[in-house]
DNA sequence: CGTGTTTGACCTGCGC
DNA sequence: GCGCAGGTCAAACACG
């Protein structure tokens, strides 16, 4: 398996800053890491973000992403809301790990827990500790599968 | 004592 | 208008 071992979320901020907004796209639910983690559970570097390059139009959308030294493919899987004519800063991960919170590089302020019905698991809210930043994150198991960890992150950071 | 977490209450949007 | 579900607030609490 040649995806990176460590991943990453420092520079999710620049990722989405790359995406070309006139492809008018909701960059949402899921983008899938197809290997996840590496096993090394106490990793706490991940992928670098800005290494990864989208390719797409605004049909299809063949979302790829690869890394420097290594190919990783990424995939949206809900193709209905590609086509959402609305840009928000907004990202979904849905990863293979252990941990409940990754760690990000920033720091985050827990506010809240909640149970949705969609899911057996509980969703915890952070907002990112930083004065003056909004940026706010979700986190909740897959229902699915348990092994998953589904991190959604909304807004920009300022910092 | 400062910081972070927990948790019930409250608010808001949406569908019926 | 009402009820439900999701999101947020804030007081209480735990811990170093």
């Amino acid at each position: 398996m040649d995806c990176p071992q460590n991943l990453n979320l420092n520079h999710y901020a620049s990722f989405t800053d790359n995406i070309d907004p006139s492809l008018e796209l909701e960059v949402l639910d899921f983008l899938t890491l197809d290997h996840g983690f590496a096993d090394d559970s106490s990793s706490q570097s991940l992928v670098s973000w800005n290494q990864l390059l989208w390719s797409g139009s605004n049909d299809g959308f063949s979302t790829g992403a690869t890394s420097r030294n290594t190919s990783c493919s990424i995939k949206c899987e809900d193709k209905a809301k590609r086509t959402k004519m609305e840009v928000v800063n907004r990202v979904a991960f849905r990863t293979e790990t252990e941990l409940e919170i990754m760690d990000d590089g920033y720091k985050w302020k827990k506010y809240g827990k909640k149970s949705v019905k969609s899911n057996p698991n509980p969703r915890n809210y952070y907002k990112c500790s930083s004065g003056g930043c909004n940026v706010k994150k979700r986190v909740e198991r897959d229902g699915e599968d348990r092994r998953y960890v589904i991190t959604t992150y909304e807004g920009v950071h300022n910092h």
